[in-house]
DNA sequence: CGGCTGATTGCCT
DNA sequence: GGCAATCAGCCGA
């Protein structure tokens, strides 16, 4: 309801980069109690399933990641360093266990709910990074496995407008040891709610 | 901006 | 037991 119609399954039913590229300009939203807040997708990071090194499917199904193995247009949450959550977009045929992680957009609606969740501006950094994208939107482990191409779900993919060519920029995928190599991280040129680029570190103890 | 560190917990080897 | 698809705070250039 004012966000126009959700994505079909079928947009989720392609090859991760051709989904990943895709997902830029594209409206996820969150309602739950009453609040609702979107944002507009700016940077994504494709994961290649069995495939991918640094894919948390690499190694096979387990507990956590049983949603990358079913079917296309829903969401995977995780949580991760013992306090953030991060949200993916589950892509290709079943079992292909390939997603999108969203790494950053820019709030176009509930601007104020996401600073309260969030407790500090600026406005433009409510969403830039992909644990600050969640913590605005308020998704957490709920919403694990959501299907966000039905209209009735709290958590929803829409159309909005996709980016044009010419504006998508790519490089390798941010604090990823595995595969360092590869441009899988997509986003839109100049856009201030891009995060920054941060190489993976080692941690001692 | 680049670089380093602490925080804090679940997951997997 | 090791470490993670991060973030915030601080420092230096």
């Amino acid at each position: 309801m004012g966000f126009g119609r959700v994505a079909a399954r079928r947009f989720f039913d392609r090859p991760v980069l051709d989904v990943a590229r895709d997902l830029l300009g594209r409206l996820l939203v969150h309602e739950v109690d009453g609040a609702v807040v979107a944002v507009r997708l700016t940077e994504v990071e494709a994961y290649a399933g069995g495939h991918d090194p640094a894919s948390h499917a690499f190694r096979g199904p387990t507990a956590r990641n049983a949603v990358m193995f079913g079917p296309g247009g829903h969401a995977y949450v995780y949580f991760t360093y013992g306090m953030h959550y991060c949200v993916n977009m589950v892509c290709g045929p079943p079992g292909a266990a390939s997603a999108v992680l969203l790494r950053a957009g820019e709030v176009v609606a509930g601007a104020d709910v996401a600073l309260a969740r969030r407790g500090r501006g600026p406005e433009r950094d409510l969403a830039r990074g992909p644990a600050r994208l969640t913590k605005a939107l308020g998704i957490d482990r709920d919403c694990n496995g959501a299907d966000v191409t039905a209209a009735a779900s709290p958590l929803r993919l829409h159309v909005g407008t996709p980016v044009a060519d010419d504006v998508v920029r790519r490089g390798p995928r941010v604090g990823v040891n595995a595969a360092h190599d590869l441009p899988w991280r997509m986003w839109v040129d100049g856009d201030p709610t891009v995060s920054v680029y941060r190489r993976h570190v080692k941690r001692t103890r």
